[in-house]
DNA sequence: CACCTTATATGCTTATAGCATATATGCAAT
DNA sequence: ATTGCATATATGCTATAAGCATATAAGGTG
């Protein structure tokens, strides 16, 4: 019924390196598919979900921008190769990180066949600001999602002055996979606060909601909804540095008291 | 924060054919992850969750009932792959058929690694009965879901005398992760009528709803949400063969016309 | 034809979301 | 210090939907 992988298409338009580089590459030494992770590192600013990309250091898609990603190893599970890829090429360690969805089509990677699990980490931006790669470096894309309602279509990858960039293999489609999962889930399970420091204020965690779903929320129905869910708690902190008054900061609580 | 596969263990439990059967086994020959797909084809009867299972012709775990499942080509998507797998060891075509998630513990098979791209499909009752498989026997499966709330973690498969049916691999965690999507997606996505025939009247698809859930829902609040939903429409016939009042049948309807 | 079982319709009650209004409060300009 | 601004917080009204009970309809069975 939701097919999210049926728009991929190969990447028809390699230059002559690129070109060079696949007729010498020798397909028939993988006579299995190989096993991939790639992760998209989601947060939020300025009212828009952002992703983290790397530049592709070698072929194939040398030099276009891609999700964080790398292979699996024979005696490594899933979800160690998705944290250790995290790490190795962002930095981060310990997030949120969970796994979204397999794309296995054929013709996804112009060497052989490759199949990707892909996952999702979630961190405010604060930290995600202060991170550092091990290798490479990284650049801060703005998701644009296209109109189409609930997405999970590809989606485009804008740098800070709204020029598109140019993102390796499928990793757009992954991109709208994303952003569907993160709608459906915010309905029913409190991610919002996966995405803000420890202590927020309640209109922080409302502006999350809507940069997420795409669409402004009603302010009371949303305080009341998320104060009797019994998921944050008052701390009795104010904020500061604002000029009007502070609200007070709430902190999200696990095992819901009530 | 959800990780429906930290429950799988390898099967310790192995006699001494299998044992022989791993001792020769030549796992150097294989120094890269495998992709298989596995498929659990469910459906409702009797007020519960069913499953398809088939009986292992080879090692490892030879004699088990396992979900039907294969390898993946090298030149065939996991979509082929698992409508492949499920033609060929269930006689089924042109279901309902989605990606569930994805198992890739290092233990899981006792061979060499094997990473399972797990689907589900739906079918109705009647068309389940019809099926017969191209290759091997079938057997049916009733999904017994231990009480705990949301379920997630593994289940059992009962046989039609109630008595534990014993599963190779981990396909109790994959089960118990199936459920969990069904109860999810029944919240918001109509998939109760993948479960029924094309004309049904709406106690048949309160049960489906009540068997998937675990728990009984209010009829009037039911039928008004559903009809009110715009998804069913009303098709002039009527129940027979009951010994009571028949009830309308109703279809679905993919454009909400409302 | 009486009776059984389930379908279908209607009204009452309760919970919640959307919305409007009123008051509180920290900060900054005057 | 006072006033105004912007936002926080509280309260009440309304529309909508769910839970629940009751009443009536209608086919099958003896």
């Amino acid at each position: 019924m939701s097919d999210p992988t049926k728009k991929s298409k190969p990447s028809s338009a390699a230059n002559a390196e690129e070109r060079a580089f696949l007729a010498a590459y020798d397909a028939a030494a993988f006579p299995h598919p190989s096993v991939a992770v790639d992760v998209a590192v989601m947060s939020v600013a300025d009212g828009a979900l952002h992703t983290l990309l790397v530049q592709r250091g070698d072929h194939p898609q040398k030099g276009r921008l891609a999700l964080p990603g790398g292979f699996v190893g024979v005696k490594e599970s899933l979800d160690a190769a998705a944290a250790r890829v995290l790490a190795i090429k962002t930095g981060l360690r310990d997030l949120f990180l969970e796994q979204l969805y397999t794309f296995g089509d054929v013709g996804r990677d112009p060497r052989t066949r490759v199949i990707t699990v892909a996952y999702y980490a979630l961190v405010d931006r604060a930290r995600v600001l202060r991170a550092r790669p091990e290798q490479g470096a990284m650049v801060f894309a703005r998701i644009d999602v296209p109109w189409k309602g609930e997405a999970g279509g590809p989606v485009r990858a804008l740098d800070a002055e709204g020029r598109e960039l140019p993102l390796a293999f499928d990793h757009a489609d992954i991109l709208g996979v994303v952003v569907k999962r993160l709608r459906g889930k915010l309905g029913y399970v409190p991610i919002g606060y996966e995405l803000l420091p420890r202590r927020f204020a309640l209109r922080q965690l409302q502006e999350i909601h809507e940069a997420v779903l795409g669409r402004k929320l009603n302010k009371d129905s949303f305080r009341r909804s998320v104060v009797a869910s019994g998921l944050v708690a008052p701390t009795r902190e104010l904020e500061h540095d604002v000029p009007y008054r502070p609200a007070e900061l709430y902190r999200y609580v696990r095992s819901k008291s009530r």
